[in-house]
DNA sequence: AAAAGCCCCTGGATGC
DNA sequence: TGCATCCAGGGGCTTT
């Protein structure tokens, strides 16, 4: 579920009430993805100076190591004063001096990690490949189609893979290339200058936007006060299988690609 | 190296 | 109402 415009919104709900709070206690439920990789008690004591975003991880900042927090499909963060008794999906639960952050994930694709220095083989082997951030300077237009001019898999499933460029999932991946006017099918390596230019832009602008409205809440997804997102209101493509085009009415069409839903325009979109 | 499939897991919607 | 089937914001791992 979460893309990074969700994981962002999650981000900027609580960094700054969290930031400088001592951990009082960690609770662990059912498995996740991967096992906290330490004794939860262990970090108790230690004091919580950030939190960052890579992609779609969460990124805690401790004083000594960190804590990578990964939302999966299903998952969404809660930080209050006080939390109510765990319920069968809160699988971390996590007490400080100013507040209780709380993970609740049905799925359990989601992830909480520790590891004890930004170098750890944890953090490397999760965070090593990942492409750039799609909201910095960093996510260079020249760079971006020369790396595209390098992949033949369909321009969609470039976007979903994260190498290239991190954080756009599948609601953004349909949305940023209506906006480009890209056909999803079309292998990366044949688009153009101009059209890598449209699309680096598109993407920029539907992930900005997308934060702006805190997100897409398409069932479940809240940010850390429960509050939803509206994005989801003003998809021109995602999940409007049949309905017409906002643009010029032609019906959206729904294809497979990679096991993933695919929504396009195929007269707005040109392969 | 890159690409394609396969899973992990639960719950909601749909169909018979 | 009951049960089977399909589908869902991700992504690491294994196989081609």
């Amino acid at each position: 579920m979460p893309e990074l415009p969700e994981v962002e919104v999650t981000r900027l709900s609580f960094a700054d009430r969290i930031a400088g709070a001592r951990i009082v206690s960690v609770r662990m439920g059912k498995p996740l993805r991967w096992p906290l990789g330490c004794d939860p008690a262990l970090l108790a004591g230690r004091t919580v100076q950030a939190v960052r975003r890579r992609g779609k991880y969460l990124l805690l900042d401790l004083d000594a190591g960190l804590i990578l927090v990964h939302l999966g499909m299903s998952g969404s963060l809660a930080f209050a004063d006080h939390l109510p008794e765990p319920g069968a999906h809160d699988h971390f639960d996590m007490v400080t001096s100013r507040g209780a952050l709380r993970l609740n994930d049905p799925r359990r694709f989601g992830a909480v990690v520790f590891a004890p220095a930004q170098d750890a083989p944890q953090a490397v082997k999760l965070l090593g490949g990942l492409g750039v951030e799609p909201l910095s300077d960093q996510f260079d237009a020249a760079a971006f189609h020369a790396a595209l001019k390098r992949r033949n898999a369909p321009i969609k499933q470039v976007l979903l893979a994260g190498d290239v460029v991190v954080g756009v999932g599948n609601i953004y991946a349909s949305e940023a290339l209506f906006i480009a006017g890209i056909r999803p099918t079309m292998p990366a390596s044949r688009i153009s200058r101009p059209r890598a230019v449209r699309l680096r832009a598109a993407v920029r602008d539907v992930l900005a936007r997308a934060v702006q409205k805190g997100g897409s809440t398409l069932r479940d997804f809240s940010n850390a006060h429960g509050q939803a997102g509206y994005f989801q209101l003003e998809a021109m493509v995602y999940d409007r299988a049949g309905e017409p085009c906002r643009q010029c009415a032609a019906p959206i069409r729904m294809i497979r690609q990679g096991q993933r839903a695919t929504y396009y325009c195929a007269h707005c979109q040109k392969p």
